[in-house]
DNA sequence: CCCAAGTCCTGGTTGC
DNA sequence: TGCAACCAGGACTTGG
């Protein structure tokens, strides 16, 4: 997006806006050109041109997608809810395009920069300045399972649901274990297997399970790798064992009883 | 009927 | 006892 110019907006789900009525979306956006993309967790934050410090401010939840291609118009298809037209510097036009099932994503415009909400967010979870010291404060004296810690996107940006199970068999430790119980060398391998586990998801381009693509309409592989989300009553592949799911945070949580502890 | 990639809000609990 | 901080669960939404 870097470098193009907004020309046109449609907002097909206006209850999707935040920070921003739907006027200003229009009256706004228009004309401004994105001086930089960049991104903490989840949230994608484009950066504008112009008066007053604007940034468009994009997070997908659980079923969003963005969608590119060239030229087109603000027609919606089933499932858009919002529709950009944006201008090269040579003048050829794209449509973007904001599709989401399930209408859980978000769509932020701010002046004086980015929307509020990610100022309540820890460092980022694959790129942020933590480590294991950072975690280990963070972890002292809650009783909460350390899988809902992983979840709350105060303490690091950017894990999920798949990312958190994943990590926690890795890290040979269970969802269920109390923050505040997890001694510095369960922490170190935590620290490690945070990163990894992102690291490894960022390069196969994302965890296609029915419906995440890219930009261009290309599913991830991380799916792939699954050892314990999606496996409940299957092998454990480490010890054999038969992964288990219960419900930590009000998430479907899948672990293995047998090595993780 | 069950389940699902996420976050926000509410109301109850814990512990300093 | 007072009061934050903490924590669990429901709401939102559409579809497989």
């Amino acid at each position: 997006m870097t470098g193009l110019r907004f020309v046109a907006v449609k907002a097909v789900e206006p209850a999707m806006l935040r920070d921003c009525s739907e006027d200003d979306l229009h009256e706004q956006l228009p004309g401004r050109v994105v001086l930089e993309v960049t991104r903490l967790g989840k949230f994608i934050v484009a950066k504008l041109d112009g008066e007053g410090e604007y940034c468009l401010t994009l997070h997908l939840g659980m079923t969003g997608q963005i969608l590119l291609r060239p030229g087109g118009d603000l027609a919606p298809q089933r499932h858009s809810r919002f529709l950009f037209i944006l201008e090269h510097v040579d003048g050829r036009q794209d449509l973007m395009e904001f599709r989401d099932i399930r209408k859980f994503g978000r769509l932020h415009l701010t002046a004086g920069g980015p929307a509020p909400r990610l100022f309540a967010l820890g460092p980022d979870a694959w790129m942020g300045d933590w480590d294991a010291k950072y975690l280990e404060e963070r972890l002292r004296g809650r009783r909460a399972p350390v899988k809902a810690f992983l979840l709350d996107q105060s303490n690091l940006a950017g894990i999920g649901n798949i990312y958190a199970d994943e990590t926690l068999w890795w890290a040979e430790l269970s969802p269920l274990r109390e923050c505040r119980d997890l001694d510095r060398k369960e922490i170190r391998r935590l620290a490690t297997e945070i990163r990894a586990r992102l690291g490894e998801g960022v390069r196969r381009l994302g965890c296609t399970l029915s419906d995440f693509v890219d930009l261009q309409g290309r599913p991830g592989t991380f799916q792939a790798t699954l050892k314990v989300y999606g496996r409940r009553g299957e092998e454990c592949m480490r010890c054999g064992s038969t992964i288990t799911r219960v419900l930590i945070a009000g998430r479907g949580t899948s672990f293995c009883p047998g090595c993780q502890h």
